[in-house]
DNA sequence: TCGAACTGTGTCACTTAACGTTACAGTAGA
DNA sequence: TCTACTGTAACGTTAAGTGACACAGTTCGA
């Protein structure tokens, strides 16, 4: 998996934490440890699914334009991280005459897409909220 | 997720799927598109769970060390490709001053380990046995 | 007992994906 | 119009993934 789902969540969570719920790249991503153009190119991604509002110019930057307690771990990979599971690299050759060379392609493939399946299933049941709330009471 | 697993997978099928269920790691290594060291180096971690046979020497190679109907992907994920799901880097820093950042790695770990555990539940349903027949029947 | 055909394993080189850096156009408020 | 922002693209750098090679150890048959 790309680490772009864990810059969002922790993005969102962030916002969520503040009292104005607001900031601006540059402190999103000193919090994140990453800088502020990744920041933005996934934040921008964000507000194209209605997660964040952003606001450009003077006295701009990025609020939560969701809520918390609704919105899970599974629309965030859904819209940041869907088919990252699967590896680049697949073994066998289409083209070949073996069947196992020739199929193992789209068999594999449909197994890591039920898996990625599985995996959103369980995301779905954590919310922002939930991942505040762990923040917060870690040790 | 790492590529090992693919081709943890598709040895086995591809022993599964002969006769004598018996392949040196160069006709193995032809059959996946890759180069025989990366097979052997995968086999070996393979033999050490029982789920091949190996023999050195002349006339050696690999055969089937499980059955195909009580394997399942889940186990060969867990021997091959337990951690992978998680991605390499991290966001926050342990020792920042803000809750957000200092305690967002342990609980975005355990996230990925739970999730992490759910491909795992999944991949338990699917036996090497399952994976021959869809490769068999495959359009 | 020697040679051929294997595995086991380590090292290094190469390729590609991940991540960081910089730059600059566009926008909005003071 | 200046300053502080976002949006986005291009390029450089680092790290991971993969391939290639080498060679010691093993086994069998001639």
């Amino acid at each position: 998996m790309n680490s772009e789902f864990t810059i969002a969540v922790h993005s969102l969570v962030f916002l969520a934490n503040l009292p104005d719920h607001r900031a601006s790249s540059e402190s999103i991503a000193y919090n994140i440890c990453t800088n502020p153009a990744r920041v933005r190119k996934i934040m921008s991604t964000l507000r194209k699914n209605n997660l964040v509002r952003t606001k450009e110019g003077l006295g701009g930057g990025y609020t939560l334009g969701c809520s918390p307690a609704e919105t899970s771990l599974g629309l965030i990979y859904r819209v940041i991280s869907a088919g990252t599971l699967k590896p680049h690299w697949c073994s066998g050759d289409p083209d070949a005459d073996c069947i196992v060379k020739s199929n193992i392609q789209t068999v594999m493939d449909d197994i890591f897409t039920e898996s990625e399946q599985s995996v959103i299933r369980h995301l779905e049941k954590i919310t922002i909220e939930d991942v505040l709330k762990k923040v917060r009471t870690a040790h």
